[in-house]
DNA sequence: TGACCCCTGGCC
DNA sequence: GGCCAGGGGTCA
């Protein structure tokens, strides 16, 4: 599921591809990824890369011909490099260079978008707008975290995957991000201390950055796995099976409709008195 | 603020 | 064969 991680490498890998390239067309299927946006402007989309910048899960791309594009990738978009003339299952969208290899959008299950728009209004678009604080783009200090996510209602998990508070940050990397502060996903964010906000902050900046380094150039994120299983992360996925650090078994809930994993023994719902402060 | 919907591959 | 996954938009 791409998560700000692997936005931020589709984006490396679209700088990498379309350097010193040229689209010389752009073709868009009609399909939902266009949304209400006109397919028709997806054809304008051409020359060259000018500047392709990431904000949360969404790119934004602006091309030489003054026509640019926001891209989200939803849960099963991906940008593929291929040859030309070769097939590409579920390609929903294609620039073809004029070396003649095409850069897809590939998208089984079209949950992803596409929305073209003149150069000077891709970063206005409102989905834009409505974004917090990119970890990665605009540094996350603990306090501003505090400030973002302190006041919400809702259980923690659910606020740090608001998008309009935390830009960027999904179900796995709440997820991961909360296993490695220690905090349970139900808590409240305005029983957090300092000392908390601190450690969720430093958690943060190290799932993203565990699943940026283990990418490594390629043009897709390789997770690591652990010997004998398919899953890289600490928590996200493993329930029912002991947590990595104390064994206890790992619990799973609803939240905001989506599924949270954690360890009851590490992340504790009732902070232990005493050892904070 | 929360429920619902979109969509289909993959897994049980 | 059926259900689950899930980001984000929309609507009550």
């Amino acid at each position: 599921m791409p998560e700000l991680p692997e936005v931020e490498i589709a984006r490396r890998s679209l700088q990498t591809w379309l350097k010193g390239h040229e689209v010389v067309r752009a073709h868009a299927e009609p399909v939902r990824v266009f949304r209400g946006a006109e397919r028709r402007d997806f054809e304008k989309v051409t020359g060259k890369l000018m500047k392709a910048d990431r904000r949360g899960k969404y790119l934004m791309l602006q091309f030489s011909s003054g026509e640019g594009a926001l891209c989200h990738l939803g849960m099963t978009g991906k940008f593929v490099r291929r040859p030309a003339g070769q097939a590409e299952p579920y390609s929903r969208a294609q620039w073809v260079l004029e070396t003649g290899e095409v850069i897809h959008f590939k998208d089984p299950r079209m949950f992803g978008r596409i929305e073209p728009a003149p150069n000077g209004e891709v970063g206005r678009l409102r989905a834009i707008a409505a974004l917090g604080i990119d970890p990665l783009v605009d540094g996350l200090e603990w306090q501003q975290l505090k400030d973002a996510v302190g006041k919400s209602k809702t259980p923690l998990k659910v606020a740090l995957m608001d998008q309009s508070r935390v830009a960027g940050l999904g179900n796995i990397h709440a997820a991961e991000a909360l296993f490695r502060a220690g905090l349970h996903p139900a808590r409240k964010p305005g029983t957090l201390d300092d000392a908390e906000w601190k450690k969720l902050t430093q958690a943060i900046h190290k799932s993203l950055a565990f699943a940026l380094q283990a990418q490594e150039g390629d043009d897709e994120i390789h997770y690591v796995e652990e010997p004998g299983t398919k899953n890289p992360f600490l928590i996200y996925g493993r329930a029912g099976k002991p947590c990595q650090r104390c064994k206890t078994k790992v619990q799973s809930m609803t939240q905001g409709g989506r599924t949270s994993h954690f360890c009851s023994h590490c992340q504790p719902l009732k902070p232990k008195k005493g050892t904070h402060r």
